[in-house]
DNA sequence: CGTGAAAGCAAGAAGGA
DNA sequence: TCCTTCTTGCTTTCACG
């Protein structure tokens, strides 16, 4: 990837609403030139999104949890990602290579909403779960 | 929090760039009304950034792993997330109440980057680490 | 990649419920 | 306080060189 196409991608990290013109300027293209690279780096799949960044504590979701997730049944098909998809609480899920098979990033209001969350995550997905809980986030 | 300004919240997650006047349309409200609501979310600290989001894979750093940090000496001061700022492959940091102290996601480009960064984040943070290697991201 | 014109959008002022 | 409308100047978009 060229450099120019590098920097745009910095400055939109920084700045999801940056103007095409300030971008131009930015990296010494015009305007419709920065806007093509754009385009051409979403239609690629390396620009995937835009999204603002909300502070979850005002969201009241200020409690944040790492849950580990193992199937109770190893021999089941493993459809947990399936399964728990529709659960809105659940921000982030990732298959991994360790002692169990997923991680969860999970976001409450309050221990009891954890509560209910684990619940529901194992009897929905089949397994069984062990949670590490956020204290702050130094950064993210 | 208003249901006009939750509604607003929703669709700038789901379309950072999207226009104050498409924003007003689907909120039932004016260009200036919204663009006024979207200022104070920003200045109250709820909205917080707008990024573009990047396949890291296209960044040359398709391998993400979870690090748990545990300090060397439990008596030394905890400076460890000061100590590890400026590491770039490092892009979260959370504080962690369990069996570690703190809790990395780093993306890196290949298994020997990752050996490299473990090391350097031993070194200078003064910490033990246990890595999880993510195989694939169901979703984030 | 750049230019230029047309359409669309942002941002501020003024005024009303 | 919060909304709308109006106006001005930018920004985006698209056809073309």
């Amino acid at each position: 990837m060229e450099a120019a196409d590098l920097r745009i991608i910095d400055l939109l990290r920084e700045d999801g609403r940056i103007s095409y013109t300030d971008l131009g300027k930015a990296v010494g293209l015009s305007t419709s030139a920065v806007h093509q690279r754009v385009r051409r780096l979403e239609e690629r799949g390396i620009i995937t999104s835009y999204t603002a960044q909300v502070d979850p504590a005002a969201l009241g979701t200020p409690l944040t949890a790492f849950v580990s997730v193992t199937p109770l049944d190893p021999r089941d098909p493993d459809d947990i990602p399936d399964r728990l998809r529709g659960i809105a609480q659940i921000d982030a899920c990732y298959s991994v290579a360790g002692d169990s098979n997923y991680l969860l990033r999970v976001r409450v209001g309050t221990p009891q909403d954890l509560e209910e969350l684990l619940s529901r995550v194992r009897s929905q997905g089949g397994v069984s779960t062990r949670t590490t809980i956020v204290l702050t986030t130094p950064w993210e």
